[in-house]
DNA sequence: TGAAATGTTGGGGCG
DNA sequence: ACGCCCCAACATTTC
């Protein structure tokens, strides 16, 4: 009787999952295990935290319905995962391999004392993969995407189990207290859905809606690809199918573009570590960042005075995601209008989005804060007014995230401070009251964040 | 996956 | 008819 544990981390699914096809292939039963990390501190991770809760329940019924069942512990792994090897019998504990510097180290000392097998699925092409004639890493996307495009594509899917041998049930703690996000049901099922609801209702318009945050232009499979409950492969299968079956590519081109992104920063982190520690660039660690708790805080609570930088934080507090658009602006102003370091930043995104990685999170900010490898050059710098004209044009994003403003005018919604005071009576929003006046003026900040930048550049 | 400043062009008003 | 100015509209350069 050979028994393997599939050490499941950020692989929630049951479809496509190289992982556990390894560990099934060959075993007379596989034990489902997940391990909630003591040093990982669950009151840091916030919502993401719950929609993981919500996503193993979920998993724990679909593995019932298999006939297996899902073994939670928490605590450090090499521990936890000795304890279970001792109490299963098991000869080989399988997972999907990860990149990030934690994930590594982690499962470094568990390889070194335990069986581990690491099987590759995060991502399409595995780190490493991918790289210049010279072997080097690529650092700026667009080679890097035409090599990547260039590499044959595995489109071999592997069918989800149909049934699975019971196993001995081992010491299971019960799940935390958790509630469904109620943007973003959690399961695999769940995945697959939205998955074949944008595929058909709005990919052929991706290209067009995809910057629009008043819009449904994006897909909204973060959180769904960030806990593996969608496999990377799958998806851009399902993407490349549907545009030869539809003999339409310009909107798909650009949302498989974006799915490459991701790759080429998880390639990145894992690569050159340290950009979770500082910039990517040297040069660039030595920008004279403003140390102002103050206006953090009115940052990270929308609260800055331009509409839809608040709408953007507003929006990611309250629900955990944020919209693309959104968060290249809202990151923008943080790194350029108040010149503060991108690092508070992103560890704000971290903390409240579902979709939180460490990757494509330190990727998306090195890029808008210029520090990075492929990065927006420094004197990139977003006017949040006429960002907020061309992408929320009526202001419906705004009005649906402030409710403050739901009533100022379409003349006014991207800039309320030039509301005539008989307009802000008429509207009953009297700006710096109801509604902050703008923290920074934005010429003058621009000014300022050329001239701070340019000190390193 | 910008925006502002600066430069150029050409039509129209007007003396 | 002509030169001059104004200023959109567009193009180029600079940050």
């Amino acid at each position: 009787m050979t028994t393997v544990i599939w050490w499941i981390r950020r692989d929630l699914r049951l479809h496509d999952n190289p992982a556990l096809a390894q560990a099934l292939a060959g075993a007379d039963r596989v034990i489902p295990v997940y391990i909630f990390d003591s040093r990982l501190k669950p009151e840091f991770l916030q919502e993401r935290f719950l929609f993981l809760v919500q996503s193993l329940k979920v998993l724990q019924a679909d593995l019932l319905t298999l006939g297996s069942s899902l073994v939670i512990r928490a605590g450090d792994p090499v521990n936890e995962l000795s304890r279970l090897v001792t109490e299963s019998g098991a000869g080989k504990i399988c997972a999907e391999a990860d990149y990030s510097p934690f994930a590594l180290r982690r499962d470094e000392a568990v390889g070194s004392a335990l069986p581990l097998t690491l099987v590759h699925g995060l991502t399409i092409h595995p780190p490493g993969s991918v790289v210049k004639g010279d072997s080097a890493p690529y650092t700026i996307f667009t080679p890097f995407r035409n090599t990547w495009l260039s590499l044959p594509l595995d489109d071999y899917e592997i069918q989800s189990p149909s049934q699975m041998q019971p196993h001995q049930i081992l010491s299971s703690i019960p799940l935390p207290d958790s509630h469904e996000n109620p943007l973003f049901p959690a399961g695999e099922a769940a995945a697959h859905h939205r998955l074949q609801e944008f595929l058909k209702s709005s990919l052929s318009r991706y290209d067009l809606d995809r910057d629009r945050p008043d819009l449904e232009g994006t897909s909204r499979l973060s959180p769904y690809i960030r806990f593996g409950q969608l496999s990377m492969r799958y998806v851009y299968a399902q993407g490349v199918s549907f545009a030869r079956s539809s003999g339409e590519n310009s909107g798909i081109s650009s949302w498989l573009n974006e799915l490459v992104w991701r790759e080429f920063f998880i390639h990145i982190l894992a690569a050159f570590p340290h950009v979770l520690r500082g910039a990517f660039r040297p040069n660039l660690h030595a920008v004279p960042w403003r140390d102002s708790t103050a206006d953090l805080q009115t940052w990270q609570a929308g609260l800055t005075g331009y509409p839809l930088v608040d709408a953007g934080m507003r929006q990611l507090a309250q629900t955990g995601w944020m919209h693309n658009r959104a968060r290249m602006i809202t990151a923008s102003f943080l790194a350029k209008h108040l010149l503060i370091n991108w690092q508070a930043g992103e560890e704000w995104f971290m903390r409240h989005l579902l979709d939180g990685d460490p990757a494509s999170n330190n990727g998306g900010w090195q890029w808008s804060a210029g520090t990075g490898t492929d990065a927006a050059p420094y004197f990139r710098i977003f006017n949040p007014v006429l960002q907020s004209r061309k992408f929320d044009p009526s202001g419906d994003y705004i009005r649906a995230w402030i409710p403050e403003l739901a009533s100022v005018p379409r003349d006014y919604v991207h800039e309320p401070w030039l509301m005539p005071l008989d307009v802000q009576s008429a509207c009953g929003v009297r700006i710096g009251r109801d509604y902050p006046s703008p923290i920074v003026e934005h010429a003058a900040a621009r000014e300022r964040a050329l001239a701070a930048y340019k000190i390193s550049a």
